[in-house]
DNA sequence: ATAGCCTTGAGA
DNA sequence: TCTCAAGGCTAT
C-alpha cells in the first residue's frame, strides 16, 4: 500500500504521488492521500467566501466575553491556586525547538514614557518586571504571581478600564493589563532573594521585547485593524470564544464516511470502500470549513490559506482527535448537536485506551469490521495500522498528560494550522508564502501563543506553556506517520465508535445541512 | 489586599 | 561605591 506514496520528505506539500498497479486493500485510502487533488477545489471554496465580513471582534461590535466568569459578584473571587511562572529557561527551549518562534511577540507597552505607569498611568517608580510601572502595579503583579491567584472578572465582560482610580476595582483586568504590556512572569523570583541582579534569562527576554517593539515602531502603520493589531486589554478572551464557538470536532470526527449502515451486507462492500475512499476529501472539506470560520480568515490571502492547511492538516487531524478522546465526557466536550446528527453507536461500552496499543488495535478491528459490513482480519489490521495506532496511542498518551482545557486546546488548533516551516537561508523569495506575509501569518499566531500563555495563567490547572510547545513537535512527526499510512480516519475511528445510519433515517441524514450522504448509494 | 517606603545584593 | 530591580514590611 505504501508503494503508492513516496515521500521525499516528512513534508506533507513536499510529497510526490506516485501511481501503482496493485490495487489497494480496502483499508487504504485508494487515492492520493495528501488533500492537494482537491485543494484546487477548496481554494475554489475558500475564495467563494472572500466577502465574508470580517470577523465582529475586528469591528469591535462584539461584546467581551469573559471565559473565567464561573461566578459573578460584586468583589472578585480569587482561588488560591495554579499560577506558576513560566521556567526562567522557557525562551531557550522555546528557540531551540523546531517550533523556534512562536513565543509571543512583546506586547508594545502603551507608553514606555519612563515617568508613567504603562498600566493604570500613575507616576512610575522604576522598571519592574520588564515594564514601567508604579508601586501599586508591581506589588500586585509580585503577590499574584507569588501567590499563584486566579482572579475573575466583576462584571464577565473582561473589559473594565484600568486607571488610578479603577485599578483595583478588577483584579482579574488588572493582572490581564499587566500580561498584556508586558510584564514578566519569570522575573518573578521562585526563591523570594531579595536583591542582586536577574538571571541572564530574564534580561533576554526583556532585550527581545525591546528590541520587538523597535522593529514594531518603525514598522509602517498602514496595517488594518486585524487581529494582530487588536490593542484592548482582553481581545484574546474574545478569540478563544471564537475559536471555541467554530470548532465543531463533533462535526469533524462523525465523518458519514465512517457510519455503519446496517443494511449493507458484505455484497454490499463496494459502497463501504466507496465511503472509506472519500474520507480524506471529507476531512479537508470539514478543515476548509473550519477555516473559512476563523476569525483571522480575511486576513490573509487564498493562497495562503491553502498552502497551510496543505502542510497542517494531518497535524490538526490528530489534534482533534486527542481533544475528543481526552475529553472527560465526550457530550460534554464536543458540539452536541453534530454528535446527535446520527443514532445509536455500535459499541458505545467500548473504549479508546490511553497506553495500551493492543487494546485500540483490537478495537480497530471491531469497528472496521461493523463499518466495511465483513470481519477484517486482525492480522490485516495489524499489518495495515499497527504503526499507527501505536504512534496515535503514544501521541494520546502524552496529550492527555497536558491536562488541557478547550480554550487552550482552540488555540493550539490555531497556532497549528499558522505554524510555518522555517526556511533555509536565502530561500524566502522561492517561498510559496512571501516573506511579508511569511511575517503577518507568525504575527497573527504570536497573537494566539499570547493568548494561550494568558489562558494558562487564568486556569487553576496549569498546564506550562513549555510542555505544550514541546508536545507539538510530537505531534508533527505523528503527523507524518498517519500521512504514510494513509488510513487518515484512523484516529476518529479510534475516539468514536461508528454510528449507525439505518435506511429509515438515511432520509432524514440527507437533510441535514451537511452535504453527501449520497455516500451510502 | 494594597501601596509606599525600606532593605538587599549583584554587577558596573 | 553606586545603581538597579528584586523582595520585605507595615499602615491603611
Amino acid at each position: 500500500m505504501l508503494s503508492r506514496l513516496k515521500t521525499g520528505s516528512d513534508s506533507p506539500e513536499e510529497s510526490e504521488v506516485v501511481s501503482s498497479s496493485v490495487p489497494d486493500p480496502p483499508l487504504a485510502y485508494p487515492k492520493p492521500i495528501r488533500p492537494s487533488p482537491i485543494l484546487s477545489v477548496y481554494q475554489a471554496l475558500l475564495s467563494a467566501s472572500r466577502n465574508k465580513p470580517t470577523s465582529s471582534i475586528l469591528s469591535g461590535s462584539t461584546q467581551w466575553v469573559c471565559i473565567e466568569n464561573r461566578r459573578k459578584s460584586s468583589s472578585p473571587v480569587i482561588h488560591q491556586s495554579s499560577i506558576q511562572p513560566l521556567p526562567a529557561q522557557t525562551p531557550t527551549i522555546m528557540r531551540s525547538s523546531s517550533w523556534a518562534g512562536v513565543m509571543p511577540n512583546p506586547i508594545e507597552p502603551k507608553s514606555m514614557d519612563p515617568l508613567v505607569c504603562a498600566i493604570c498611568g500613575d507616576k512610575s517608580s522604576g522598571l519592574h518586571y520588564g515594564i514601567y510601572t508604579c508601586e501599586g502595579c508591581k506589588g500586585f503583579f509580585k503577590r499574584t504571581v507569588q501567590n499563584k491567584r486566579v482572579y475573575t472578572c466583576i462584571d464577565g465582560k473582561a473589559a473594565c478600564p484600568i486607571d488610578r482610580a479603577h485599578r483595583n476595582r478588577c483584579q482579574y483586568c488588572r493582572f490581564q493589563k499587566c500580561v498584556a504590556e508586558g510584564m514578566v512572569l519569570e522575573a518573578v523570583r521562585e526563591d523570594r532573594m531579595p536583591g542582586g541582579r536577574n538571571a541572564n534569562a530574564i534580561y533576554s527576554i526583556y532585550k527581545q521585547r525591546r528590541e520587538r517593539c523597535l522593529q514594531q515602531e518603525n514598522r509602517p502603520e498602514s496595517r488594518p485593524s486585524s487581529v494582530v493589531t487588536q490593542k484592548n486589554t482582553p481581545p484574546h478572551k474574545n478569540l478563544i470564544q471564537e475559536l471555541i464557538e467554530i470548532d465543531r470536532v463533533g462535526q469533524l470526527i462523525n465523518l458519514r464516511g465512517l457510519r455503519v449502515d446496517p443494511v449493507e451486507t458484505a455484497s454490499d462492500i463496494a459502497p463501504a470502500c466507496q465511503r472509506l475512499s472519500r474520507i480524506g476529501d471529507e476531512i479537508i472539506e470539514q478543515l476548509v470549513q473550519w477555516t473559512k470560520s476563523l476569525p483571522f480568515y480575511s486576513e490573509l490571502p487564498v493562497d495562503v490559506h491553502t498552502h497551510l492547511l496543505t502542510q497542517r492538516w494531518p497535524e490538526l487531524v490528530l489534534l482533534s482527535a486527542c481533544y475528543y478522546a481526552s475529553s472527560t465526557t465526550q457530550a460534554n466536550a464536543v458540539n452536541s448537536e453534530e454528535a446527535q446528527v446520527t443514532t445509536t453507536t455500535i459499541d458505545g461500552q467500548d473504549e479508546i485506551s490511553f497506553t495500551d496499543p493492543t487494546v485500540n488495535i483490537l478495537l480497530l478491528q471491531k469497528r472496521l469490521s461493523a463499518v466495511m459490513g465483513k470481519t477484517i482480519p486482525l492480522e490485516h489490521v495489524v499489518k495495515e495500522a499497527g504503526i499507527l495506532v501505536e504512534n496515535f496511542t503514544s501521541l494520546l498518551n502524552s496529550y492527555s498528560k497536558l491536562n488541557l482545557t478547550t480554550e487552550a486546546y482552540v488555540c493550539i488548533k490555531a497556532i497549528t494550522l499558522l505554524h510555518l516551516n522555517q526556511l533555509p537561508e536565502g530561500c524566502d523569495k522561492l517561498s510559496v508564502v512571501k516573506p511579508e506575509m511569511r511575517c503577518h501569518v507568525q504575527l497573527i499566531q504570536d497573537q494566539f501563543v499570547k493568548a494561550l500563555q494568558i489562558e494558562l495563567i487564568q486556569q487553576d490547572n496549569v498546564s506550562r506553556l513549555t510542555d505544550i510547545l514541546q508536545w507539538l513537535p510530537l505531534l508533527s512527526s505523528s503527523s507524518s506517520v498517519l500521512l504514510h499510512s494513509k488510513m487518515f480516519y484512523l484516529p476518529f475511528i479510534l475516539v468514536q465508535p461508528p454510528r449507525c445510519c439505518p435506511s429509515v433515517s438515511r432520509q432524514s441524514c440527507s437533510n441535514t445541512p451537511s452535504p453527501a450522504s449520497d455516500f451510502s448509494t
